[in-house]
DNA sequence: AACTTGCCCAACCGCGCGCCT
DNA sequence: GAGGCGCGCGGTTGGGCAAGT
């Protein structure tokens, strides 16, 4: 249809975002829960496109994203699901909780690739590597891979009953609705062996929120009663949102309640967060329970200077980089 | 110390899809 | 049905950094 290039307007500024450009941004969806993309550089005061907003929150800015690298679990649910699926990046992304296409993609591309070719395995087929034959032309690379009975297995030590856990584990990704905060701590969960050596387990009442720790509970409880994001591993319960500032305290972001009933992440059709149909300012003002000071939990904070609200809500961006 | 190479990942680009008029 | 528009997705790029020479 020809469409003009969205960036292609003078004066559009490209690259890497600034710290001034990030917290334009964070501003403007803390206070502007419904709009547009399009709109949202213009509104914000951004010199970007809206293409370049939206890439920059969901893939670095968005307060439940999971940083460091992938898991061994992880990386065997990625190996499977692109079996499954092929380079479909979103869809195995959205079984990821806190993981991003864009991360799941470069991980691929880096790590895993490489060691799926080192133990013989084309990353493409997920078949043992062979020469091609004119019967068996290379898959295209847009080609969803043939299933194969047993997809490959980066862990060392799995075994047939470890791999049967990995499917049983995506079955339960992906018919998941919901799993509360306090589900998270089920012993049930707990047991699921996922990256937990990344992150130690919390319950609900160790939920920091910075600040007051009077209300810390209040606050865990607020959210456990309203968290909605599924979970399937203990290690997305306990890092998920849970983020160590320079001197190494611990800082807990409690999980949104996004629109509409409850937000799944494993559901592939329902995969966007929906955020522009949500008022964030109303969800996150569960993070600012330190407001409280005369013991209502609920109370909320008045968003008058955005500033405090950034350190406090995105202590991740505060913390991950020194710029903030 | 200077240079080269390789790796990693944030960001960009172009296309396709769905919605609207 | 055609065309315009906005958004999301997947592929690619390029800059920064670390390791190697």
């Amino acid at each position: 249809m020809g469409r003009q290039p969205c960036c292609d307007k003078v004066g559009l500024k490209k690259g890497p975002w600034t710290a001034e450009e990030d917290k334009k941004l964070i501003n403007f969806i803390l206070t502007n829960g419904q709009c547009c993309w399009r709109a949202v550089p213009k509104l914000a005061g951004l010199l970007r496109c809206g293409k370049s907003c939206r890439l920059r929150w969901t893939n670095y800015l968005r307060p439940d994203l999971k940083r460091g690298l992938l898991s061994p679990h992880e990386e065997q649910l990625v190996i499977d699901l692109h079996a499954k699926l092929g380079n479909r990046w979103s869809k195995i992304a959205s079984h990821l909780p806190g993981r991003t296409d864009n991360e799941i993609k470069n991980h691929w591309n880096t790590h895993i690739k490489k060691k799926l070719r080192k133990l013989g395995i084309d990353p493409l087929t997920h078949n043992p590597l062979s020469t091609p034959t004119p019967q068996q032309p290379q898959n295209d690379q847009n080609q969803v891979p043939q299933q194969i009975t047993k997809p490959p297995s980066i862990m060392p030590e799995e075994n047939d009953h470890d791999h049967q856990n990995i499917e049983e584990e995506v079955i339960a990704l992906e018919s998941s609705n919901t799993i509360s905060l306090k589900d998270m701590t089920t012993p049930e969960l707990e047991t699921i062996d996922f990256c937990t050596d990344d992150v130690p387990l919390i319950d609900p009442y160790e939920i920091l929120v910075p600040n007051n720790s009077s209300t810390t509970s209040a606050a865990a409880t607020t959210s456990s009663s309203s968290a909605c994001c599924s979970s399937s591993s203990s290690s997305d319960h306990s890092s998920k949102n849970k983020f160590l500032d320079q001197d190494h305290h611990e800082w807990q972001f409690p999980d949104f309640e996004w629109p509409g009933t409850t937000f799944d992440y494993y559901n592939d059709d329902n995969n966007n967060m929906g955020l522009w149909d949500y008022d964030l300012s109303s969800s996150w003002d569960l993070i600012i329970i330190n407001a409280d000071h005369d013991g209502d939990s609920t109370k909320k904070l008045d968003i008058v200077d955005p500033d405090p609200l950034i350190n406090y809500q995105c202590p991740r961006m505060v913390f991950d980089q020194d710029r903030w």
